[in-house]
DNA sequence: CGCCGCATCAACCGATCGGCCGATGGGGCC
DNA sequence: GGCCCCATCGGCCGATCGGTTGATGCGGCG
């Protein structure tokens, strides 16, 4: 343990891998302005962490295993105040990007990035300041041109149905709503998604993430 | 960057991720008898760096995003012999452990786990004895005492062609076979996936990571 | 108030799927 | 030479799916 420099910025660890979070420390280390002052493997602990330690900027994967996820943990920091969130993941598909920053993250950087980077964002944050990594940049701007077909929540509940297996009158059952329904939402998710066959819905879901 | 002892572990690192690659860098750094003398981005590099380096142990990743993945970058490693290959990563499916014990990983670490097993994994691995992490040894033990079904190369042929959205016709055609034949091999995999649909079946492939 | 997105439902029809039977041939193993 | 796994194929049938058109009601928005 060195003594930190009195204007450190102070980050909060969350990732739910030991390893990684330990790694982050070892790197984090290297950077005298930078200061860890805590570590979270769960969505609920950094929540809990966030508020008692008020770190300046929380470091947030959104894959977390159980309990709540990076993006709910996310919205639930951010919805406090004065704490900034950057998120930092593996994952660039459109959902996780759009989620994260609808729930309020002041950065999106990948793992991929280059650790120079990496500290940079990390100041940046600190300040308020967004830093979105390339690959996320282009994905918003890209988004911002031309929106792709969001499904709504009823479609996210019926694609849940589907990828469980179920035939179009189970689902009707489970969702309380009537066979035809069920039909009519399939028909809009095969043209949002791009497919024509349950099965393409179900794999176009899981790549994209749509699905918990 | 300071000496390391003389009879250190010789590490390459291999992670698609730069940040994680650097944490791992800096967390190793702290050990005195670990040194990492080289880092690769991707499957290919790993290779020939295993080969110009030869170090005691190469820490594997299971995804490299481009490329050869971590099991093919594994099984070419080990089949060079005199380098053994630690497989760390996130996932614990019985698909990628299976996979990765049969490309000759000497060992398989979950990045959940404490860096202190990692040390000591490492540690192990240079000498050839093999570690498990908790929840990998568990799912190793259950899949001798009951062999859960393996799809046959040619199932997941056709289960690659299905998450495509492709019905039995197009996916006969692609295949070169005939329809009766698709329908014979999907059954087969509903009754190896405990599945009765083809959606549900996707589900379980992407769940069981049964797919590139 | 009118417009629009969303969710809901109906009826129809051809194409497809899933399940069932049985069959052939090749390859590895003892 | 048997035995078993795997891949291949055929036919049958009822159930389901996918596409279409059209309709209703509800809520937000200007």
């Amino acid at each position: 343990m060195t003594a930190n420099a009195p204007g450190a910025v102070r980050i909060l660890l969350c990732d739910d891998h030991a390893v990684v979070r330990a790694g982050l420390l070892a790197l984090l280390g290297s950077e005298p302005d930078i200061e860890v002052v805590g570590e979270a493997g769960s969505g609920e602990e950094a929540v809990a962490l966030a508020a008692k330690l008020t770190p300046d900027v929380v470091l947030m994967d959104l894959q977390l295993g159980a309990g709540i996820d990076g993006v709910e943990a996310t919205r639930r920091i951010a919805d406090t105040g004065g704490v900034h969130v950057l998120v930092l993941t593996t994952y660039d598909t459109d959902a996780d990007i759009t989620r994260a920053i609808e729930a309020g993250a002041t950065g999106y950087l990948l793992k991929a990035e280059r650790p120079e980077e990496l500290f940079a964002a990390i100041r940046s944050a600190a300040l308020g300041r967004t830093t979105l990594s390339p690959p996320v940049a282009s994905r918003v701007m890209a988004r911002m041109r031309k929106p792709l077909p969001t499904l709504t929540e009823r479609e996210l509940d019926i694609l849940g149905q589907l990828s469980q297996g179920l035939g179009n009158r189970d689902i009707a059952r489970a969702l309380f709503i009537s066979e035809a329904t069920v039909k009519t939402h399939l028909g809009r998710i095969y043209d949002k998604l791009g497919v024509d066959t349950r099965a393409g819905a179900v794999s176009v879901a899981k790549e994209q993430r749509l699905l918990p």
